[in-house]
DNA sequence: GTCGTTGCTGGTAGCGCTGTCAACGATCCT
DNA sequence: AGGATCGTTGACAGCGCTACCAGCAACGAC
């Protein structure tokens, strides 16, 4: 046959076009809209495509139509167990979908996160996923002037750029700190590391709770720049306990602390929850294993991801969600750690944040 | 100026070659191969670029040049802390790079991975990155047929593809043993989940290393292919001790398994390392951290992915790498949990896989 | 003094696909 | 029955960049 090929023998659409004995144009409309096709030629180019084994050029496809098929995604780390729970949503979520995936990594830093939001917005990306509220004022401007959804996740907060999905740690940290008072626990401290804005709101969450309450003490309080960790957790609490010994329970920011504050306890005979009660944040699957099992705040990390990503595709095909806010709340899950009773895994006792509604309020209690 | 822009008012190489009165080939030269530039055009370009933001359109340039500055990386699990290690080393190695990653999962599924490798391929990455030595036939014959350097991570075999970086699972398995047997150690039971190779491979060197003690037995093996947890490491545990009560040791296939092992066995009261011995594998952070401090086979992971980018990037530039496969070895790091001396953090008792070496032998014990 | 060489620059011609618009026949309405 | 409308199709003209090759000056070798 005398059709031309590509030199590297690569089949176009013009191929396909030709053996399904359509113009090139209609073979594209083929992979584009489908339906604007007469079921006749639908099914020729279909057959002509597969036979040949035809893979569209994306770079070919980006360039003539002016937009990519690519959604940006930048979150602040690779390595913590919340981002890769979130970002394995996301990836499921864009799993057959016409769109790609491109990830970058802010490491905690909004001027690396403005200067990778210059780059994205570049390349006119689909769509775009990012982290928090806290942006520059820079980024923001970038963000508002693009021209392309957009999804901030992990908290919500006012003014979204675009669409949120999220929940608030403020109320998640006062719903543990509500728990520990119901266990009839009064000198809380609060270990929290890397302080990025999530954990400062939640430490927020903490201090606004013991201060209702006429609790709070600065000296209750031990937080670091430090990347968390589970030894860490231990070092916090070690320098916690030095500053106030009297403490009966530890809210952690997240359950790598609270881990490594347990074996803390273990290492110096603290019984827990007896002496002292833990909370953790995140509840990551150790916790339910760990002896005594943990408490910790449930977040839908996996279901935030997902959501994430289907809002944004929609958004992108035209179809815009009903509500461009969602809270997806969260579960004290009360566990030994924590709990007077001694009982084991028992139902959660408090939640908040309303999914499908956006809450600026203080989150219910039960 | 009376210079047409492109409608969305994106700066064009044409207007930086403009500006700076150079022809749109010459100011394109600027951005691949400075070098070929005289020194007055380069600066000249250089600074008509900066002063009007120009960043260059990667479709455009794609499609023009017949390839992509794409790398693609194929791992099987987004969750796994042990990829996440080395995921965060390839985006480390790839920052300031001209190339950027397109990451896929494969869910541990080699159906998915030859899929998706059908579909990186149809893009003509720069570079590719991908899990382990066990691909499909027709995989195999994608990757050698691929016109682009390609790196296998995770593990060393025979007949790499092209480069390879790794080390033998099967080997630092028999070191784990090899360390609970100085220790003491004989009726020593091998947990292990998902199964999938490289697991398959830690359990491989278990058998052997029992045998050639003639201490092995099949009911010493519990394994499932359910995903890994801390409270699967419990369960399997609980079934292994159904089995073989009399157990004095056990070989985790991950750390996850055997902090649930260690729960386990605080739940059952049983003394660790007096009664039984754990020894985990790849020695994440909350190892040492442990109450008892968890023995574990280093393995490094995030050397492992900047190495592999950063010679998969030397490759792409033409700088092929002297060795195109690299053992990074391992250590088994004895702690508490397996040392019958009730030391704390003593060195590494046994090693293997010489760095930037080759080693198809047994690895060396001391 | 002529003929390569080398170093730098520019012109031409696409890369493979899609946006736009026009054209066509079939169907529907009055 | 005639014209309007709809659904379907195709021609054309780029998208922004780079591969390829030609040109041109400067330089050294013989």
């Amino acid at each position: 046959m005398g059709r031309k090929r590509t030199k590297s023998g690569k089949i176009r659409l013009a191929e396909v076009a030709e053996l399904a004995g359509v113009s090139p144009i209609t073979a594209s409309r083929f992979f584009r809209n489908p339906e604007a096709l007469s079921v006749a030629k639908r099914t020729r180019v279909e057959s002509a495509a597969r036979e040949l084994g035809y893979v569209p050029n994306l770079a070919a496809r980006a360039l003539a139509s002016q937009r990519t098929e690519v959604i940006g995604v930048l979150i602040p780390s690779l390595t913590n167990n919340v981002f890769s729970d979130v970002l394995r949503g996301i990836y499921d979520a864009s799993e057959g979908s016409r769109y790609s995936i491109q990830l970058s990594n802010t490491r905690y830093s909004i001027l690396q996160e403005e200067k990778l939001l210059r780059l994205f917005l570049a390349q006119k990306p689909a769509g775009l996923i990012v982290t928090g509220i806290d942006q520059t004022t820079e980024s923001r401007a970038m963000l508002e002037a693009a021209d392309c959804p957009i999804v901030q996740i992990m908290e919500i907060g006012p003014n979204p750029v675009d669409m949120m999905i999220g929940f608030s740690h403020y109320d998640a940290a006062r719903a543990a700190i509500a728990h520990l008072f119901e266990q009839g626990h009064r000198k809380i401290g609060f270990v929290g590391a890397r302080m990025d804005p999530r954990v400062q709101r939640r430490l927020d969450g903490y201090v606004s709770a013991m201060k209702d309450a006429g609790l709070f003490e600065q000296r209750l309080v031990v937080t670091t720049a430090t990347p968390t960790s589970v030894t860490l957790g231990g070092a916090l609490f070690t320098d916690l306990l030095a500053r106030e010994p009297g403490i009966d329970a530890v809210f952690c920011a997240n359950d790598d602390l609270a881990l490594g504050v347990l074996f803390e306890c273990r290492r110096r005979e603290i019984a827990v929850p007896e002496q002292i009660a833990i909370v953790g944040f995140n509840d990551l699957e150790f916790m339910a294993s760990a002896v005594p099992t943990l408490t910790s705040v449930r977040t839908n990390r996996y279901e935030m991801g997902k959501t994430a990503a289907t809002m944004l595709i929609e958004a992108i095909d035209g179809r815009r969600p009903e509500r461009p806010v969602l809270d997806l709340g969260f579960k004290v899950i009360e566990r030994q750690s924590s709990s007077s009773r001694h009982s084991d895994n028992r139902p959660a006792v408090s939640s908040g944040g309303a999914p499908n509604k956006m809450v600026a309020l203080p989150s219910s209690h039960d």
